[in-house]
DNA sequence: TATTGGGGTAGAG
DNA sequence: CTCTACCCCAATA
């Protein structure tokens, strides 16, 4: 029932979209379509669907505590910042019940399911909660995990956007070479642009307002 | 082996 | 609780 988008989104398809989303925040007017735009293929009906979908995930795994899905069947590995996937240790599979053994803290690699929810989370509610991300978006992870991660996350995105001008010493305005040009196929590139991550300035409506 | 990526934790606000 | 910095571990170059 979770995560079946009308369509078949790849994964760069995925990424796109999300880049798009963090890129054109709930304010845009014509959000879907500027996004649509970055999506080669794609209407703004697909991506108000996929979009729905997700919500509609994250929803039914705030309100029905479904567990996210099977991240054991992750044929394709996800690549979150490492090309190859496989990024941490998948230490026993903790599924259902974890199991403390002796095991220390380790970490438990975000998936793209978490990241997506978290994605969409900073969108709904902004940067700063992460209690409410993680209470309603991610709740498989704690606030603080979710702030670890998004210090990472945006970090790396900081670092890729400033890696993509850092040989510029010519483009002091930077001319048109910046835009589009250079990435071609960003697909399954982790290294491709990802840009402006920053969240709007909006504190967001906190439409719900439990407090830990 | 050195560097980066990635998550957790500690400390300060 | 949030923000920032640091530490530790694993993977990759």
């Amino acid at each position: 029932m979770i995560r079946n988008s009308s369509s078949s989104w790849s994964r760069g398809e995925d990424k796109l979209f999300e880049r798009a989303l963090v890129l054109f925040p709930d304010e845009t007017p014509r959000r879907w379509e500027k996004i649509a735009t970055q999506l080669p293929g794609k209407t703004w009906f697909d991506v108000k669907k996929h979009y729905d979908d997700l919500v509609y995930d994250v929803e039914e795994i705030d309100s029905g505590r479904v567990e996210p899905p099977s991240y054991g069947d992750d044929q394709f590995n996800s690549s979150w910042g490492s090309e190859s996937g496989t990024s941490q240790v998948w230490f026993g599979s903790n599924k259902g019940k974890e199991k403390e053994s002796s095991e220390r803290k380790k970490g438990v690699p975000w998936t793209e399911e978490e990241h997506r929810l978290f994605l969409i989370g900073l969108q709904r509610y902004g940067k700063g909660d992460w209690r409410s991300i993680s209470r309603n978006a991610v709740v498989s992870r704690t606030p603080t995990q979710v702030a670890s991660h998004a210090q990472k996350y945006f970090l790396r995105l900081n670092s890729v956007k400033k890696d993509k001008k850092r040989p510029s010493i010519h483009d002091i305005t930077s001319s048109a070479k910046s835009s589009m040009g250079n990435w071609t196929n960003e697909f399954m590139d982790p290294t491709a642009t990802y840009d402006d991550p920053e969240s709007p300035p909006s504190s967001d409506f906190h439409a719900f307002g439990f407090q830990m």
